[in-house]
DNA sequence: AGCACGCCGACT
DNA sequence: GTCGGCGTGCTC
């Protein structure tokens, strides 16, 4: 059989973002694999030039004709750009999608590259001579020279992009003139610095018992050359950072480079702080307000060696460190670890997968682990590291849970509970700050009709519109917005009203029990400025305001010494029943809200108000019992056949044409059964949960199975007849695997 | 990006 | 005619 193999050429460059197909010489044959180096012949004159296989295939896409042969193997050892293009075909093979999708995600470089070296072009002559010079040119009549040489008397030294886009000029005529000394290309590099502003301090740490001997426990496999997986499991405040922190320092003082992933909302100016404070120059950060460039720019000196650690968000991982040591997840639980863009790669995965490939040890920190991450620990996978103490020693809250069924018999009706009504009095009394939390979903307002009971839908989306100040309707999905209306659109009843969103309507509740009581609130509204997320939260922990109302969003990042008492309002899982995630996910909320509640030297309380006091990831969640927890919800987890004891493949179909979508799912679901999987189980073709966005429809099919690899199968299969049948241009298939909760 | 090819105006 | 410069398009 012949072999072919897909070559991708210059990353860098954006016209040759595609592959060259290549025939692999037998005796090259073994060592051709993605990531892998090689020489080939490129163009008529076929100079030499250097590649990376994507690919290897025995499927030619071009004419057989005209595909060269691979000249040799560079043997440069594991070089970087190679390991992290073989990472990218991992995650191709695991997550679906074009090897191009994958690239792209991997190596966020391409057009970017521009930025790197800045090319400008600098007036070699004085004005005389160039005078001269151009006369000449005029006289040869050549137009494009002297062109360029007139812009240039102008301004000694113009930007190359320009005079290549603006000025209409080829590299030809520049080289030209660069070989008559009239100009020359000046290369410079530029590039910012996010963390030079800042001032180190220094630092002042001793570990604890516990920290010690988890330290300790990953360095001595580092020693022996070692890299494994392990699990930080630590409640809140039992100093995981720390940990993080002389882990890193061990690293780089054997010349190797860490990264750091944080939840994007918990990259904070505090977390940065500190370890710019102990680690001075050699940290940089990434993040979401970065442009592409100025997180090119940051890739460019970790690879230049200038840095050693990253923090940063999902996509720090591909941080281009050659001699990367360690990679660090912090709070590893968290949703945001999921790309929710093509390929669909979880964080957790692939950071094991690129340990692996450089010989880097990968720590898992969370005082909620994942299920997964848990289950995978308990099975010896991971290896399994507790922090069994809090720092300084500080109890834990008082934890009470309330009945929103008893009280409501009780006769009360308002959102707030006696119990948590009262507790509020006394630390606003105490000059104690309260936090008050809302589950994330159905926060939003909304506007429905009294008298037909039409809800106010978005045109393009099937959700329902939310509503927002000045009266206006706000779809979350699309962004589409329009004017509440005066009457309703379907019967003409006057009796059409918006009920407003939790926090805002709570605000005002609130507001109306305490009306001395200073009340900051955070959600979709207030946030939607610019940094106006710190700007509430460090608002509040200056101590500016006496309660504060919000979602998920104020439980991260931020301590807030002054916290004494944390309320939640409704801890109500029948928001997620679609979810087999919701369990999971209330003992994460809850515990996380729990934990901010005395952080100071202040003894904290919090109450949990439910109406379903009885479910154990409330009990256990009060008891702050991460065992007992896990130990219930992995029963539930076997007994349902969910991720992480079984897996699951989310297919979703995608189409401006409802029949396509759904055509084309039930085409599917015929070849998935004709592959006749073992203990294969699958749910659908249905509509999607959220069956319409941006007016693409969506229909979706559930795959479980035990093994992993066999819904990797099941997908080459799906992707196989994608190819094959190639009549499915109108609609979108993409591959999920264990989606983390809602589509 | 680099290179060939084909077009176009100017000059022996 | 034909020479040199310029823009366009292709590279497996």
């Amino acid at each position: 059989m012949i072999f072919f193999a897909n070559i991708i050429i210059d990353i860098s460059q954006a016209k040759l973002d595609k592959t060259f197909q290549y025939r692999i010489p037998e005796e090259l044959l073994s060592g051709i694999h993605p990531g892998v180096k090689v020489s080939v012949p490129f163009g008529s004159g076929n100079r030499t030039i250097h590649g990376y296989v994507l690919e290897v295939t025995d499927k030619p896409e071009f004419d057989t004709e005209k595909i060269k042969e691979i000249l040799s193997v560079e043997e440069e050892g594991v070089e970087i750009s190679g390991q992290l293009i073989a990472l990218a075909a991992w995650m191709r093979k695991n997550y679906g999608g074009t090897m191009n999708q994958a690239l792209k995600t991997v190596i966020p470089v391409k057009q970017k590259e521009k930025l790197k070296v800045r090319r400008s072009l600098k007036l070699l002559l004085s004005q005389e001579e160039a005078a001269e010079v151009l006369s000449s040119y005029e006289k040869k009549h050549s137009r494009a020279r002297a062109r360029l040489l007139r812009e240039l008397m102008e301004h000694p030294e113009i930007d190359y992009d320009i005079v290549i886009h603006k000025l209409n000029i080829t590299s030809a005529v520049i080289k030209a003139l660069e070989g008559q000394k009239v100009l020359s290309v000046e290369i410079r590099q530029v590039y910012r610095n996010p963390v030079a502003h800042l001032k180190s301090r220094g630092y002042d740490i001793v570990l604890n018992g516990f920290q010690r001997e988890a330290v300790n426990e990953v360095l001595s496999h580092m020693e022996e050359g070692q890299g494994f997986t392990y699990l930080l499991h630590g409640v809140t405040g039992s100093g995981k950072t720390e940990v993080y922190m002389e882990l890193i320092a061990h690293v780089i003082s054997r010349g190797k480079a860490a990264i750091m992933l944080i939840p994007e909302i918990a990259l904070t100016y505090q977390t940065v702080m500190r370890f710019y404070d102990r680690f001075g120059e050699r940290v940089s950060i990434l993040n979401s307000k970065m442009s592409p460039g100025e997180r090119y720019d940051q890739f460019l000196r970790a690879k230049q060696g200038e840095i050693d650690i990253m923090i940063g968000p999902r996509s720090a991982l591909f941080t281009p460190f050659a001699n990367l040591g360690l990679i660090i997840i912090d709070e590893e639980h968290e949703n945001s670890y999921k790309s929710e863009t093509v390929p669909r790669y979880h964080a957790r995965e692939t950071a094991i997968k690129r340990g692996e490939m450089a010989g880097a040890s990968v720590v898992l920190g969370s005082a909620t682990p994942s299920l997964e991450s848990y289950y995978r620990a308990k099975q010896g996978e991971f290896k399994l590291l507790t922090l069994k103490q809090r720092v300084k020693e500080k109890p834990l809250p008082i934890c009470h849970i309330v009945d929103l069924r008893e009280e409501l018999k009780a006769g009360n009706r308002s959102i707030l509970s006696r119990k948590l009504k009262e507790l509020m009095e006394e630390r606003l009394r105490k000059k104690q700050q309260i936090m008050l939390f809302l589950n994330r979903r159905g926060i939003s307002g909304f506007v429905s009709c009294r008298s037909c009971g039409e809800v106010i839908k978005c045109p393009h989306c099937d959700v329902s519109l939310s509503l927002h100040r000045n009266n206006k309707l706000v779809c979350h999905y699309c962004g589409y917005e329009t004017k509440a209306p005066k009457i309703c659109p379907l019967c003409s009843s006057k009796y059409i009203s918006g009920f407003k969103a939790g926090t805002q309507k709570i605000e005002e509740l609130v507001g109306g029990c305490f009306p001395k009581a200073r009340i900051l609130r955070m959600d979709f509204d207030t946030t939607r400025k610019k940094g106006s997320y710190e700007a509430i939260l460090s608002a509040f922990s200056a101590g500016e305001a006496d309660i504060l109302i919000g979602t998920q969003m104020i439980v991260k990042g931020h301590d807030f010494p002054n916290v004494t008492l944390v309320g939640i309002l409704a801890a109500d899982m029948s928001m997620y029943v679609s979810d087999y995630t919701a369990g999971e996910r209330t003992f994460q909320l809850l515990t996380q809200a729990a934990g901010r509640a005395g952080r100071g030297s202040l003894p904290g309380e919090v109450v949990i108000q439910t109406y379903n006091p009885g479910h154990y990831a409330i009990k256990t969640a009060q008891k702050q019992d991460y065992e007992a927890f896990y130990q219930e919800e992995i029963t539930y987890r076997k007994m349902m056949h969910y991720p992480p004891v079984y897996h699951m493949l989310l297919v979703i179909f995608t189409s401006e044409e409802e029949s396509a979508a759904i055509q084309a799912s039930i085409r599917f679901s015929n070849v998935i059964k004709k592959a006749a999987i073992e203990n294969l189980q699958m749910i659908g073709p249905a509509g999607a949960p959220v069956a319409k966005v941006k007016d693409i429809y969506r229909q979706v099919i559930y795959l479980k199975h035990p093994e992993y690899e066999s819904l990797v199968a099941l997908k080459d299969r799906m992707e196989l007849f994608i190819k094959e049948k190639q009549d499915m241009e109108q609609v979108g298939i993409t591959f999920d695997f264990d989606p983390a909760g809602g589509i």
